[in-house]
RNA sequence: GGGCUUGUAGCUCAGGUGGUUAGAGCGCUACACUGAUAAUGUAGAGGUCCCUGGUUCGAGUCCAGGCAGGCCCA
């Protein structure tokens, strides 16, 4: 037997399993990579996952689709080096252990050390690698995973640092400042994730101020004023007449308004505390504004003001609004008359200078950046959906101030401290700094637990009120409650605050960083210009601190007052800075040391250290400096940004720069990579980030972010409800193959994926199912003619039939059409391309009508030919899926090709390789397409399908042959066309001829359809007047259109001249026939029925009836036998007619009859019930 | 709140540059076909192409504004 046989149905599960010890067993991955030695690399880089967590489906998802393009570059001849990794560091995993031990932050250093802390940590990562190696084998994700990258080694780490000093050197590192939560009675900042515990948000009752901030008239701000001056004359000055003049409403008030106009920006704010750190106003620049006059509350002044158009209502009562000040008096309170002047837009705001609001004048500190602050600036954060529509910005104490302030280069209000170092306006432990005259030193909310309930108390917000008031620049305080969020542990007030960080300046390579991603081909092309594009447009410095224990420590050193530093690149430097701190007396002895050329933890015993050396907390903080002017210097205790780790991957995995460059220049940068979408701002950045500031380069050619993968109804699967999905049993189950197809074929990689298990059923059903059986229909009978294909013994190709050679025609279509979406990394389409071709052209096609080619009699050419067509299209066809399905097609082309190896070898041909996935991906040969050829197939599944269509009206069955179908031709081109797969046609339809009607018959009866695309061109609005008239035309139109080649018609009144391309011509009727029409095609078909049809239908139908027998009485194919049929005149002479040909189908070596039979069965068709008897008559 | 993304049959998805009657598979109903077939064929039922407005002779498609889901960031 040449071709293995199966029982059906296949176990996927097990085909998975055979081949992926089979693979192991001999090595088929490193044979892959092997055997490529000195071809084209394609670079890969493994994003690397974390440990700390049981592996999910949609790791299986965006692995798939990294090991996808690994497999086809591969199969394109390219060697493509996978090596994993593991990333290790980061608060998920010290989140982790604080649980499991039941610890918080608080207590490391105090309940545990963080030497054991981080050792917990250290055990934790790696808890579920082998569940993750186990997962990475049985999908078949091809990755090495016996030398991966790890990111908590002393190598990656120290790698890391030489880049950081790199950094270092070029001046991109620096020490600054972010807004960050703070709780000043605890002394520390907040993570995010400390202040989403519950209960951290709170309700509070604060004091809030509108405050008025007075524009400076100057250019940019003249429109404002313009709009006051030139509404004057209309609107502000006294009406003479009626009524007395009230009393407050004088000339002089008139006088005022006109000459020494006051137009104030209002902003609202919750923290009046910080409006005395006030350097910017942010608008949003599409919000419409206004301008209003009216008068100060408090002060009674007349005023103008700008707020958003949309939040006039909730400060001005309509009741109040005027057309005139016709019969108003004038005084302080709430109830102004007020009156809209004119309206802008934010944009038109935007560079509005305005005076400070506490400035040195009332008492409060000089401050240098004065000229490019009190600025009105645009800012994204700006709504309208409470305050005024402009916000108040303090770049001290708030993140999205600093920000905007940032972009537009706004300074934020700094003075000095006592030892002359630059401060915020509020010190550490929550109060006013000295220097801010009436209010230095007072607590800016109750962080020492002062006595709050004296009748005269009055909290810092409320004097600044009140002096505001005093001022005329509050418009408007009330008392306000809303959540605002508190320190989990002292339960005070969070402030946000500004705090030391490290950073990277990656806003000097913006236009670099914008400008090579413009090379990088993104898949979806949209993440890279929107999601990428504008993270990258909106840039700000990468903030690299993070304030914990489990992380690349930060590796400066400075000294007490920041004056002196250094940034270490090696551990190699490190020692020697050591060594100098020994001699210096800063520190008592080495703690690193080199033995045997390997770094190892010492201390300072005189016993053998052996410890591998690490490079985390708490040693690292243990190490003291000696800066060059002779001080000691202290590491900066900050952790780096995960991210970094992960982003340092091409460099650190292989320990460069501290060693193995070349290597690294050969797998940089990048040709692929692939990760979910939400690694846009992680791992996505920190690559590009990276590779542009050390090696003005991108770090990838490639990337394709995927989606996400939900359950079947669109939620997120989540194990806490319960619908997440184990990809253990998932694989089991179904097959990696099918698990894999389903996700790939069934939407795009990078949208979501609402996954369902019925889904992947019906993959492997009508995909694989259908392969497989394609697959045993071959083998069963390839095996029964001891049929064993061989490269060089082939019928040519010009011998054959146009069955086979349409087949082959498609499969190198195919061919060029999968190539072309694997390199355009468009997965899907490859893999539905693939399916289609699968069930629809092969499978339900060209084997549905080879069937007989295989059947019968001995091995011709013909017979060869069709093995050999089928052969070679399931071989293509395992090639071109095996990126996809792995394992499948790994079984496909062993099955196939196993018997071909020896000779396949000995000659070195394509089919030498022991694997699928060691041989080359072959190539289109585009002289085997046939264009005219499978537009002409496809024309005869259209008629076959029609006449499937009319035999089902008229109710004939298949089965019983009829004399021929009539299809109307237009034209000589499909005439021919169809004639040569006539033959085809009658077999699959089963009727005896196929005759075309031409127009010389007369009979057939045209309609003509509008070409509207044409028509609308032409006749644009006149279109429909004249579709209409070409609906009416009658049959001499249409003739006279189609003989002359125009034809002059009226529509409302206007001749035209219609060209034949104008409209589209078919025949859809034939008086006196049963037809049916498919677009352009007509087929009718001819239902006489003559009594030679008729016994050769019942022919038919007793072979059916005599197979179905056969198959029931479990005989083999090759089974011979003798059949005895209860006699019945019309049968009888139907097999008179027949008798060659039934016994030929059901290889019966005598057909008899008998009066008698006895112990049989009874054939029952149409009206007959014949008695069978059936004996094998095999020798 | 911002950026991106998705919305078409019960379900999963196709529908270059606008063209009038919007498709496929699954599922459902009926009938057929079958010595490879959990396959296949034919027919039927099933649609507010998320909504509103606009551009146009004509919009699932283009524009604007919404709504809903998702991701990331605040």
């Amino acid at each position: 037997m040449n071709y293995p046989e199966y029982k059906q149905p296949l176990n996927y599960g097990q085909v998975g399993t055979d081949i992926l010890a089979w693979w192991k067993q001999n090595g088929i991955f490193e044979k892959s990579v092997s055997t490529r030695e000195g071809q084209p690399t394609f670079v890969f880089y493994e994003g690397p996952p974390s440990a700390n967590g049981a592996p999910g489906i949609h790791h299986v998802m965006a692995r798939t689709v990294k090991d996808i393009f690994c497999r086809y570059q591969t199969l394109l001849g390219k060697q493509v080096n996978r090596k994993g990794g593991w990333d290790t560091h980061g608060l998920p995993i010290e989140l982790q252990v604080e649980k499991e031990l039941g610890i918080t932050k608080e207590d490391i250093g105090k309940k545990i050390s963080i030497e054991d802390y981080n050792q917990r940590c250290r055990e934790t990562v790696m808890r579920f690698k082998a569940q993750w190696d186990d997962l990475t084998e049985k999908m078949g994700y091809w990755v090495d995973l016996d030398d991966p990258y790890i990111t908590f080694e002393p190598e990656y780490i120290e790698s890391c640092w030489a880049l950081l000093k790199k950094l270092y050197d070029k001046g991109l590192l620096y020490k600054g400042y972010t807004i960050q939560p703070y709780s000043p009675a605890a002394g520390t900042g907040l993570s995010s994730h400390e202040l989403n515990q519950p209960g951290t948000y709170r309700d509070v009752k604060d004091t809030t101020i509108v405050a008025q901030f007075k524009v400076k008239r100057d250019e940019k701000s003249e429109k404002l004023f313009a709009a006051v001056k030139n509404s004057l004359p209309q609107k502000w000055h006294r009406l003479d007449g009626d009524g007395p003049i009230p009393a407050n409403f004088s000339e002089d008030i008139v006088s005022e308004l006109d000459e020494s106009t006051e137009v104030f920006i209002l902003a609202w704010t919750t923290t009046p505390w910080t409006l005395p750190a006030n350097t910017g106003l942010a608008v949003g620049k599409n919000i419409p504004y206004v301008l209003i006059s009216t008068f100060n509350p408090y002060t009674g002044k007349p005023i103008h003001v700008v707020l958003a158009e949309a939040l006039v209502d909730k400060y001005f009562a309509k009741k109040n609004e005027v057309t005139s000040w016709k019969g108003y008096a004038f005084s302080t309170g709430k109830e102004q008359p007020w009156y809209i002047q004119s309206h802008f837009t934010g944009a038109d705001l935007v560079g509005i200078r305005y005076e400070r609001l506490f400035g040195q004048d009332k008492g409060f500190p000089a401050f240098e950046g004065e000229e490019r602050a009190f600025r009105v600036i645009p800012g994204d954060f700006v709504t309208t959906e409470d305050g005024t529509g402009i916000v108040h910005i303090s770049p001290t104490f708030g993140a999205d101030d600093f920000r905007a302030a940032q972009q537009a280069d706004i300074p934020a209000l700094i003075v000095m401290d006592a030892e002359g170092k630059p401060t915020p306006i509020v010190d550490r432990t929550g109060r006013y700094v000295p220097q801010m005259g009436e209010f230095g030193g007072r607590w800016v909310k109750n962080y020492d637990g002062h006595d709050q309930s004296g009748a005269d108390y009055k909290t810092l917000d409320e004097s600044i009120a009140i002096r505001m008031k005093g001022d005329g620049t509050a418009f408007k305080v009330e008392k306000y409650e809303h959540t605002y969020p508190h320190c989990w542990r002292t339960d005070k007030p969070v402030l946000y605050y500004p705090l030391d960080s490290w950073f990277i300046k990656t806003t000097a390579v913006k236009d670099r960083l914008i400008e090579l991603n413009k090379t990088i081909n993104w898949q979806p092309a949209s993440t890279g210009t929107g999601r990428f594009g504008n993270w990258l447009e909106n840039l700000v410095d990468w903030n690299l601190s993070r304030s914990r224990y489990w992380g690349t420590p930060l590796p400066i050193w400075r000294t007490q007052d920041g004056s002196e530093e250094i940034c270490i690149g090696s551990i190699e430097q490190l020692v020697a800075e050591i060594d100098k701190a020994v001699a210096a007396e800063v520190m008592t002895y080495n703690p690193y040391q080199k033995v045997d050329g390997a770094w190892v933890m010492a201390d300072n015993s005189s016993e053998q250290p052996t410890a591998k050396i690490d490079l985390h907390r708490p040693y690292v903080d243990d190490i003291f400096l000696v800066s060059p002017s002779g001080q000691p210097m202290y590491r900066e205790t900050d952790l780096i940004d995960v991210w970094f780790d992960s982003g340092a991957m091409p460099y650190a995995q292989w320990h460069y720069p501290l060693e193995n460059g070349t290597q690294f220049q050969k797998n940089f940068p990048a040709d692929f990579i692939a990760e979910g979408v939400d690694q846009t701002r992680g791992w996505f950045f920190t690559l590009h980030a990276l590779a542009v500031m050390l090696e003005d380069s991108v770090a990838y050619k490639n990337v394709m972010a995927n989606g996400l993968v939900l359950d079947k109804n669109g939620n997120k699967m989540s194990k806490r409800l319960g619908n997440a999905i184990d990809p253990f049993q998932t694989i089991t189950q179904f097959g990696p193959d099918a698990t894999r197809w389903y996700m790939i074929a069934n939407a795009q990689p990078w949208d979501n994926l609402k996954f369902d298990l019925n889904g992947i059923t019906e993959v492997q059903r009508r995909f694989f199912g259908t392969l497989f059986n394609t697959y045993s229909f071959y083998a069963l009978y390839a095996n029964l003619d001891g049929f064993q294909a061989r490269e060089f013994d082939r019928v040519p190709h010009a011998e054959l039939t146009e069955l086979d050679r349409w087949i082959l025609s498609k499969l190198q279509s195919l061919i060029l059409e999968v190539r072309g979406h694997y390199d355009a990394y468009d997965p899907t389409k490859a893999a539905r391309a693939i399916q289609d071709f699968v069930t629809d052209q092969l499978s339900n096609w060209h084997v549905r009508l080879s069937r007989r080619r295989f059947w019968k009699g001995e091995l011709t050419q013909d017979k060869k030919a069709a093995y050999e067509t089928l052969q070679e299209c399931l071989v293509v066809v395992a090639q071109l899926m095996a990126p996809i399905a792995p394992f499948f097609a790994e079984w496909l082309y062993q099955n196939m090709t196993d018997g071909m190896r020896a000779e396949a070898i000995e000659r070195n041909t394509p089919l030498a390789p022991e694997s699928i996935h060691l041989t080359l991906l072959v190539e289109a040969e585009t002289n085997r397409i046939d264009k005219a050829l499978e537009e002409r197939m496809e024309l005869a599944q259209r008629i076959s399908s029609l006449t499937h269509s009319l035999r089902k009206k008229s109710v004939l069955k298949v089965r019983q042959p009829l004399q021929r179908i009539l299809v109307p031709v237009l034209n000589d081109t499909t005439r021919e066309q169809v004639g040569k797969v006539e033959d085809l046609i009658c077999a699959e339809v089963n009727v005896k001829h196929v005759e075309f009607l031409d127009d010389t018959s007369g009979v057939l009866v045209k309609s003509v359809k509008p070409n509207f695309k044409r028509l609308g061109q032409q006749y644009g609005p006149k279109l429909k007047a004249v579709g209409a008239r070409i609906q009416q035309m009658t049959a001499e139109e249409i003739s006279t259109l189609e003989k002359t080649g125009q034809l002059a018609v009226e529509v409302e009144g206007q001749p035209i001249t219609l060209a034949p391309d104008d409209v589209e011509i078919r025949t859809d009727d034939l008086p006196g026939w049963l037809v049916a029409t498919d677009g352009p095609l007509t087929v009718a078909l001819d239902v006489t029925l003559t009594d030679e049809l008729r016994q050769e239908g019942v022919a038919r139908e007793l072979v059916n009836r005599l197979q179905n027998l056969r198959k029931d009485s479990g005989l083999e194919v090759q089974d011979k036998i003798r059949v005895t049929l209860g006699q019945q005149p019309e049968l009888e002479a139907a097999v008179q007619s027949f008798g060659d040909y039934i016994r030929t189908e059901v290889q019966a070596l005598a057909l008899n009859f008998a009066p008698e039979i006895s112990g049989g069965s009874v054939l029952e068709f149409d009206d007959y019930n014949v008695p069978v008897q059936l004996e094998v008559a095999n020798s």
